[in-house]
Formats: C-alpha cells, sequence, structure tokens
DNA sequence: ACGTTCACGTCAACAATCCTGACCCAAAAT
DNA sequence: ATTTTGGGTCAGGATTGTTGACGTGAACGT
C-alpha cells in the first residue's frame, strides 16, 4: 500500500493537539532572529584576525571564497552573489589579484568575460581562513549529531531566496547554476 | 533496563559502515559556509527596503531588536552583543533616541546605568520590520518541519559562542545572562 | 558592415558603519 | 580619599558599500 505522500508540516498538524504547530509561533521566529545573528556574528568572526592580519577584511573574504567554490566564476556572477556593486567588487577584487590571489582569464565562450581563478596561494591562503571556521562547525555538528545537521541545511537553504538555492546546488554539481 | 546515553555524533558512527561520518567532511562544512552566507544575505536583506525608507541600515535595525528583545539592556550588554564600540554605538542609538524609538532609564541598582527600552512607537516599528523577515523564515520552517527546526536551532546554537548561548537563553528566560 | 548591446574596467565623490585614542562626569567600589 | 567603572563626547581614520559617468572591446542583430 503506497504511503501518500505528506509534508513535514502536515505531519506536525497530525500530532498531539495544536502542539505541532509551536515551532512557528512568533517567540520561535524571534529566537530563529538571535539565533542566526550569533551563530553568524561567531562564525565570521572567528576569521577576522586572520584576515585582518593580512591587511584583508570580510569582504576580501567573501571574494575569496566564492572564486575559490567556483572556478571560472564571472564576475558579473560574484556580483550576484555578493550583492555589490561592480565599482565595489573592483576594490577588493583588484587587491586579491595585486596580492597573487586571484588571477582572471578571458572567457572562452565570451572573451568579454574575466573569468575568476583562485591562484595556488590564493587556495592556500583561502584553506587557512577556512581552518579558522571549521572547528566551529565541526564541533557544533558533531554535538548536534546528523539529523539535526540534516535539519540545520533545509532550513537555512530554505531561508535563502531561489538565486542563492541556485548556487548552492551548483557548488554540489559544477556548472553555472 | 535504563539505556545508556549515547551522544548524537556516537549514534552516528554506529551507523552503516563510515556513512554515519559523512556529515564532518570537508565538503559538507564549506556547504556550510555558504548556506549560513546566502541565508544571512537574504534574511537580513529583506528588511533593508524599509529601513533605508526610514533612514536606517542594519546597524539601527540590530540596536532596535535588542533591546526589544531585553528591555532594560544596559548600554555595556548591548555592545557586548552587538560586538561594536560605544562611540560606535553611540551614534546608532543616538538617532533612535533622537527619534523617540528608544528611551534610557537610569538602573536602580547603578544609578550610573542608562537602561535601554523600546518606546511604543520603537516596539511598533521593530514589528513591521520583523514582519518583512517572519514570512520568508516560516516558510522555510513549515516546508522543513519540526524535526528540520529542532535540528536547525541546535546546530546554530552550537556554532554560537558561550556568551551568544547565554543571551540565547535569557530570551527564553528574562533575566541577566 | 554597421549600429546596438553587453561584460568589464576606471574615476570620483559620497555614505554607512566600524575603529582608535583621548578626555570627562558621576556613581560605585575599595 | 582614592581608584574603578558606566556611559558620554570629540576627533580623525578605515572598510566597504553606493551613485553617476565614461570608456574599451566583444558579441549580437539587422
Amino acid at each position: 500500500m503506497p504511503e501518500t505522500p505528506v509534508s513535514p508540516a502536515a505531519q506536525a498538524a497530525h500530532s498531539p493537539a495544536g502542539a505541532g504547530l509551536l515551532y512557528l509561533r512568533e517567540e520561535e521566529l524571534r529566537a530563529a532572529q538571535d539565533l542566526l545573528f550569533f551563530a553568524y556574528r561567531d562564525f565570521t568572526g572567528a576569521a577576522d584576525s586572520m584576515l585582518e592580519e593580512l591587511g584583508f577584511g570580510r569582504a576580501h573574504h567573501r571574494a575569496l571564497h566564492f572564486v575559490g567554490r567556483h572556478p571560472g566564476l564571472a564576475v558579473s556572477d560574484l556580483l550576484g552573489i555578493l550583492r555589490i556593486t561592480k565599482q565595489s567588487l573592483a576594490r577588493v577584487l583588484g587587491l586579491l589579484i595585486a596580492k597573487g590571489l586571484v588571477e582572471q582569464r578571458p572567457g572562452r565562450d565570451d572573451r568579454r568575460q574575466r573569468l575568476l581563478y583562485l591562484t595556488a596561494s590564493g587556495r592556500a591562503l583561502e584553506r587557512q581562513v577556512f581552518e579558522r571556521q571549521r572547528e566551529r562547525l565541526a564541533r557544533a555538528y558533531r554535538d548536534a549529531g546528523p539529523q539535526a545537521v540534516e535539519g540545520f541545511r533545509r532550513v537555512l537553504r530554505g531561508i535563502a531566496n531561489e538565486q542563492g538555492r541556485a548556487w548552492l546546488d551548483r557548488a554540489e554539481r559544477p556548472g553555472r547554476p
């Protein structure tokens, strides 16, 4: 007998009287604001001192990170991910390129493009910065367990918009989203 | 027969050959970087246009939010939450106070303190901004379901540091953390 | 071939938000 | 009485983001 597909919310609605929807209460949603703030604050903060020593800031890290995640990323795509103007990115990217961490190559299909790649030293640096964040993340994952991690991923994915999800998917399956 | 307490990570380790630790692989951790970025980007972005119309920015929103979450918050505590200097906060808070959204009252136990409260209009505004973020969050929660939400909370809580967790706990049980 | 559009780059000035250092007043602690 | 602490102010500087304008050359459409 095939089971009828039921959404997670619908499943919860079937649990003991009304209790199933507690997680949608205002207080729960407000707590999420706090959770996101503190987690993001501390996650990004973990890399700050290292970035600072190198004369970089978070903006540089973000650029470095996404170029590393998507080798051959087009400038316009990076703009779309970071949600900043090209002038703003130019300053940040210019420094990364000047420092030999990022390189640009003309696109094969469109020679106007300046596809972005991390250099070997760029990858090395990105890895170093990643290590600063990794331990915090791994510990949180281990403490929470795989089921919780799956839930974490599902919810965050749902908070991100369509474009964000497309890039998340692409990171798993290389190719333009 | 009482069950022996087993940590979530240990439970996972007992699952089919090695698969239990997949969620701690580097690629999984890297994906978390992306997830956090996109979710936070879009979550905070949801309120930006409203804030801008009012002549405020994210810094103002953060201050407004936490004063609302913790009525009677001391200035030094807000500094500790936001991780900014008092000079920086002074500008932001000064505007909120000037606009009649926040008020200060001397502490009862320590008259040097300037305890912070949202005014009625401050609360009204904070609620309006919250509504901008709420729907996105609620939809993500509904889609993911209560189990996933619990997981989300557990992991984010684990990413935040001790101080963050203390404030998270206090938001649930009013009182200084 | 030519006109238009597009990817990216540059220059410039300004804004939001954060920092450091210094100094001050008054309350609290020693 | 002296020292420490909570909060405030002044000032100058840094990071990162914005807007507008202009330019080059590749790609596209006619």
